[in-house]
Order: structure tokens, then C-alpha cells, then sequence
DNA sequence: CCGCGGATCAACCGATCGGTGGATCCGCGA
DNA sequence: TCGCGGATCCACCGATCGGTTGATCCGCGG
């Protein structure tokens, strides 16, 4: 690993003065994922001095939410974005970890992930993510997001993209606390009677709740509901 | 069994003679993943000379299961092992490609993924993969599987191998394969009848699947026993 | 003020589920 | 060879659930 990182920092007879890299730290929990970003970031199609088309340099990696906060607040080496998993194993996850870089200063976060869910893109932005983009994407638009972001401009999946909008013209309808206090105690298993003295209500209150809660979520029995429920993280877990 | 596998043809005049490099199929869906392991098992620590050293040669690409079948079954490139992820988004999974190219000949299948659920290591294993890495794995670890692999031995990851290991001394008692099969579709919220139709069997099959489930999982309903089965890792979230 | 939505409750009915008690078939190992 | 466990199936019953059609109460905002 002693490739050197900043030809273009040795450009004293080049006609174009070539733009600084993008300086990039990676946060994924999968060496092999890290692996392949390297490679398919370092194998950019770096045209020095054409706006857009900086050369990506990968500064620093972490396989946790801690270590890239820790590696941020320290501020060296220092990065111009990072690039982040939602997913990250145990430990505070991809949205945690954006949220308190972000607390500590102005560094874009591209989120880079598998998942293209209403929550966790909904989560992500709410974190101060500044792109959503998925791991299938192919590698130029992986390479333009991170570009993108860099320089500020938002960077998001046309997948993510066009679920946003969907959301915004017919926003989902969402439970309410009674409600997901249903769902809770549903998902441990409980029959409608135990869940009525668990929250000192008639068996015909709490069916009158699941029926809205099935409505709602677009299920008809209470094992899909559950299912449903924590695909859609209303429930933890 | 007695494929030649080429540390004897060493014909050349070198004193030390490399063995033939690995040649690997690499099938994901996710070019990030597909670049990781190719820069991966690139660097690998080639030896030449020493048995088990030998280096990794990834000759072919793949990025769904149809296509890694297609490749197999053409044999044009010669590969001497397939390197599977589960997961393959649209059309059959890995454990469906696995199956297929078990089928055609004698290459060997390491299924390298994110879970290790009893569900998805059943699959596979039944699928006749060669070997179960995780995506985590540092990359000696995946060197090393893909090495085993190769040769002829089975490569499990150390979780998986306790998994399994578990699976046989039982200290609790264990779902069957049918079993596991069934909480997974009771999962997504399908009623008895439902899970009938998809499995070919009847109703009554269903329920008696179900109850013994409920018997080994310590349950007496269906929420609790998928919310248990998703605790103890038997089906994925 | 009045409407609206959320929370609460009741009666009712068909569908589904949980559980019992059987049964047959098959493969595998003692 | 025999037994055992897994997978398959059947009939039956009470319990539970899904869904409908009502209803009352209350707080909030136009």
C-alpha cells in the first residue's frame, strides 16, 4: 500500500493546473466493500483540470460508526467527504454516525448502501445526509455522486430520487402512538385479550385498533402487520 | 473427485514452479462487491511454488444467477470456482444458481454473503455449495476459503461451522429444513391455506408443521414464534 | 359552534387458527 | 431387521381472529 496518492501535486510544467483530489473517507463494515470502493474510486477517470473531473483520493477508512467520528473529530487526516454504509454491524449505525459528524462540522456524507427503504432514506436525510446512492449502482454514477457531493450539490439514486417524490404527492399513512403501542405489544406474540389487559382496554378497542393498524400498513392478518411494521421501522428490531 | 488440478504439470524449467492460478467466477450484483474481490484476491500473497499458496485468477464476471449459469454451461472461460453471493436482486437467488451449476459439472460453489441464517445456510448447503464465507470476513480469511474451496475442502466461516455445529449436538431443539422453510413464509403474513398452495402439500401438513414449531420454538401462536425465530437468527429480518 | 379524528366500547358472524388423535410412507442407523 | 424421526395427510372441536355496523366521549381548530 505505498501507491503514490497526489501525482497532481507535482504538476510544475503542466499547461492545466490540475484540481486538488476529492479527499474521501470510507465507512463500511465489509472489507470487501471498502476493497472495491478503493479500486473503483482510484481507477477514476481523473482528467486533471477539467471542473468535475477531480481525481478521488481515499484518505482513511473505518469499519465503524465510532471509529469514522472518531477519525473525523480528530480531523487528520483531514477529508472532504465521507462515505458511508447504513448498515454497520453492531455498534451505532450509518445514520447515527452521519448525524454526529455533522454536529461537529461541514463534512458532506454521502450514504452509499444496499436498502432503498422509506426509512432508512427518510432516516439518512433527516441525519443531514448530503446523497442517497445505492451499491448497485454502476460505477459512474457512483463516481458522480461522490463529485456531486463534494461540491455541495445533492446526490441522490434515481431509485431514491423518484421514492422522495411518490412520498411527497401521496404521503403513506402513519400510525398513531395508540396505535404503534399496538403494534409493539403485537409483535411479542400476545393474543387480542392479553393485549387489552395489558393496556387496560376492552378486547373490542384493541381489534378496533388492529383493523385500522392493517388498513393503514395495506395487510389483512397481524403476522404481515408486524412484518410491516419493521420493514418500515415503526418497530425496532 | 480426481480432477487434475495441475500442481503436476510442472513442466517448466523453474526451480520453484508456480501452480496455476485459481481461476474464479465472480457472480453479485453489486459492481462495489464485484470490484472489492477482484482488488482482493488480486493482492493476494501469491507463493508461487508452495501448495496453498497458489494465486487467484478471476477470469469471469457475473451479475445475476441466469448469467452465471450461462457462463458455467458454455465453459468458455474455464473456471475452477464459482464465488457466489446470495443475494442477486431480480430473478433466482444464489442458492437457485447454485443448484443449476451443481448441476452441469463439478465446479465448486463458495457462497461468500451478508447472513448467517439458519435459513439461508440450510439453502445453500442443500443447494451443494462447497463452502459459506461471510462478507465481513477479513480478507485472509476469504484467501484462504476460496483456497479451500478450490481444492476440494469445505470452507465455512467460523460462525457458521458453531451454527452448524449447534444445529447437531442441539442443546435446544432445532427446526427442520421443512420447518425453517415454513416460519419463513409464515413471515410474510401468508395464512395456512396460503402456505399450502405454495408448498405443494395440504392444509393440514401446514398445521402440523406449525404446531411442532410452536413446540420447539416455546410458543403457542404464529407472531411469536416468527418474532422468535427472528431472535434466534433462524430467519433473517 | 360544529365538525373531525382519535380513543373507547358492543354485538355479531364467518373464517381461520391452535390442538388432539390418529394415520401412512420412507430413509437411515442400530 | 426393527425402530425412529421426518414428512405427509385426515377429521374434529373450541378458541381466536378479521371484519362489519353501529355507538359514545373528548380535544382541537376553522
Amino acid at each position: 500500500m505505498f501507491e503514490c496518492r497526489g501525482q497532481q501535486r507535482m504538476d510544475s510544467a503542466a499547461a492545466l493546473p490540475s484540481a486538488p483530489p476529492i479527499r474521501v473517507l470510507l465507512v463500511d463494515d465489509h472489507p470487501v466493500v471498502r476493497a472495491g470502493l478503493r479500486a473503483m474510486l482510484a481507477e477514476a477517470p481523473a482528467a486533471p483540470g477539467l471542473p468535475g473531473q477531480e481525481a478521488v483520493d481515499v484518505v482513511a477508512e473505518a469499519a465503524t460508526g465510532e471509529e469514522a467520528v472518531r477519525l473525523v473529530v480528530r480531523g487528520e487526516p483531514q477529508v472532504d467527504l465521507v462515505l458511508m454504509d447504513l448498515q454497520l454491524g453492531d455498534g451505532i449505525d450509518g445514520a447515527e454516525a452521519t448525524r454526529r459528524i455533522r454536529a461537529v462540522g461541514e463534512f458532506p456524507v454521502l450514504i452509499l448502501t444496499t436498502y432503498d427503504t422509506d426509512a432508512d432514506i427518510l432516516t439518512a436525510v433527516e441525519a443531514g445526509a448530503a446523497g442517497y446512492m445505492l451499491k448497485d449502482a454502476p460505477p459512474e454514477q457512483i463516481h458522480r455522486a461522490v463529485r456531486d457531493a463534494a461540491a455541495g450539490r445533492t446526490a441522490l439514486a434515481p431509485e431514491v430520487a423518484a421514492r422522495l417524490m411518490g412520498r411527497i404527492r401521496e404521503p403513506l399513512p402513519s400510525l398513531s402512538a395508540r396505535e404503534v403501542q399496538l403494534v409493539e405489544l403485537l409483535a411479542t406474540g400476545l393474543s387480542n385479550r392479553a393485549m387489552a389487559k395489558e393496556l387496560f382496554i376492552s378486547e373490542a378497542t384493541v381489534k378496533t385498533h388492529l383493523i385500522h393498524v392493517y388498513q393503514k400498513l395495506g395487510v389483512d392478518n397481524r403476522v404481515a402487520a408486524v412484518t410491516e411494521a419493521r420493514a418500515r421501522r415503526i418497530i425496532r428490531s
